[in-house]
DNA sequence: TTGTACGCGTTATCAT
DNA sequence: ATGATAACGCGTACAA
């Protein structure tokens, strides 16, 4: 196990003021000291003696010991794949806002890593999260069946996962991409290929289902030759615009379904001298702050990250705070950012 | 206070299995079960009921319940201020490497508000975090002060705090700016201009003397007109890249300190149609993934952002085994990546 | 090698 | 409104 006590003896730590010793120097018992940490009454010189006790002991109650009570210790994990520009905008806006409700947040990177995610979910549970926070994906369905079972909220976002009690905030990823789409259909681009995450991901399906869907409204055929998986990475974006650019019949747009994947083919198309938007038009999926800095601009889908922490953190919060729910579902509306990565076709 | 209780029943909650279950099932008492769970000699067949019923039970250990005993958490607490590219790569190895040492990781996102700063103390005590991980700066002095004096490591990065008896990893700042100063003068350019982190920063001021050291090592005098100073942020950079644009006499080439502020210093000069590296050369402190795409290219001084997670890894799992030890300093060195944002001044 | 029993710091229940 | 005291789950002397 990789929880060992063997060494550290914890030697160096010096002894923490506890409620006892605050008790002791203000003159009061223990539970009042307790009643007044906790908000109750206190009659007003306890009250006065307790601050001052506090102060002088510089006192700090640990969350540990009240855990080992109330069975809950104010923290949630949170479990990212990694830390793109997405996650650590997701990180640093969820972190800040469970803090301001009390909690501290447990975070875990397990870098897509099926072992790691096996291992995060023994830490959380090792650790007594109060709740945890992750992508749904299928593989850890079960892992996460236990947890909500064991009573621990769960709440996911990017991937819904049916016939669980999880609550999950995802993005319009299917109206978002049909629009991203449509919008490339509109500037008269008729082959336009797709570089589309692991297809075993709810939101990669949803992303292609919309570019399918945009296309078909646009009265064009979707040619199954122009969709082309990856898993995610830049490595992969790379590779597949490599693939997109080798085809019979070479797409004059190109629909990148994430950050990390544009990155990648862009890559690939400056490599190749390749010129964006003459030789071949770009949208993506996620904005990230740099786009606006390239050359040229790239337009694209605006996930509203703060918005969906905002989400995570609500619905955190609420099942801290009531009985029961059934599961959830908050769908988030993206922004398309017109930039200068396309171009209008001649006809 | 943060932590209050009288909401939260935690009534969803199903008991988990102790390590009183566990003893019942195996037949053997919590002793036995206690010194398996710790590496301990059992006998054998003890062993086999005792991982039968661990099996069975789901049993997981309460990493609160044993830190009750041991005051160790196996938990440490990350203080970040954003989650920039730099932060973020920091932040995904050390939340891995600390994993694999059976350390959980806490974090904080502190913003650069002070309120914040303090906050993030508050609940690295009342959840009694066994180290502390986090920028050195001098307004947290005295807390860090309190921190160590309670017996807690506390491990620095980017700012040494003199002083104090904590461990702290750096960056050759210094020598990375002076070659980045130095490879700008050896093209030529006489005119440099410094755009620069908040001085009261030590990182900022080492970035600093190495320009002004190379410019000297070049012949060339140091002009403290040339000295544009903000706080680390992308709209400081812009505006400092406006005030040496401006400048009475225009430097020929700009080292930026950041990467934010480069981000800054590019929109701005993007902004006026001004190209890089004709009209202007320029060199960045901070390599990120990004600049590759650039055009033109960045070249810029990338930090060895994953030795420095492992280096203070490293020396917060030595303080947490070890006795005690003097302040350590680790200094890494950077690497200059050569790209092209910067052009030969014809002379 | 094993079992027993106490204590860690806090909350919560009971009397008062 | 307050004080005394029993848990919470685990580690660890101590005795066997």
């Amino acid at each position: 196990m990789s929880i060992s006590n063997g060494r550290r003896p914890a030697r160096g730590k010096k002894r923490q003021a506890t409620i006892t010793d605050v008790a002791a120097t203000a003159g009061v018992s223990i539970g009042t000291v307790s009643r007044y940490l906790n908000g109750y009454q206190v009659r007003r010189d306890n009250r006065e003696e307790i601050e001052k006790a506090i102060e002088s002991h510089g006192y700090a109650r640990s969350a540990v010991a009240s855990a080992m009570k109330t069975d809950t210790l104010h923290m949630v994990g949170l479990m990212v794949p990694n830390c793109d520009e997405f996650h650590a905008g997701l990180l640093a806006s969820l972190v800040t806002l469970l803090r301001i409700e009390g909690l501290a947040t447990l975070t875990y990177c397990h870098g897509n890593n099926q072992a790691s995610v096996e291992d995060a979910f023994n830490v959380f549970r090792t650790h007594r999260v109060d709740a945890l926070i992750m992508t749904g994906f299928d593989q850890a369905s079960n892992r996460i069946s236990e947890v909500v079972g064991g009573g621990t909220p769960v709440v996911l976002y990017d991937n819904e996962l049916r016939g669980l009690n999880v609550d999950c905030v995802k993005v319009e990823n299917f109206e978002s991409s049909r629009r991203a789409v449509r919008h490339l259909a509109e500037l008269g681009h008729e082959r336009v290929a797709v570089i589309t995450g692991n297809l075993s991901h709810w939101t990669a399906q949803q992303r292609l289902r919309g570019y399918q869907a945009a296309l078909e409204e646009a009265g064009l055929q979707a040619d199954p030759g122009l969709v082309f998986q990856g898993y995610w990475t830049k490595h992969d974006g790379y590779a597949a615009m490599g693939r997109a650019w080798e085809a019979d019949k070479r797409p004059t747009a190109v629909f990148s379904c994430s950050a990390r994947m544009t990155f990648g083919a862009l890559t690939f198309l400056k490599d190749q001298g390749a010129r964006v938007p003459n030789d071949i038009s770009l949208v993506s999926f996620d904005d990230v702050e740099m786009f606006e800095l390239f050359d040229p601009t790239i337009t694209a889908v605006a996930q509203p990250v703060h918005r969906i922490a905002e989400s995570i953190k609500d619905l955190v919060v609420s099942r801290l705070n009531q009985e029961e729910f059934h599961s959830r579902l908050v769908n988030l509306p993206c922004e398309i950012i017109l930039r200068n990565s396309t171009r209008r076709l001649q006809s």
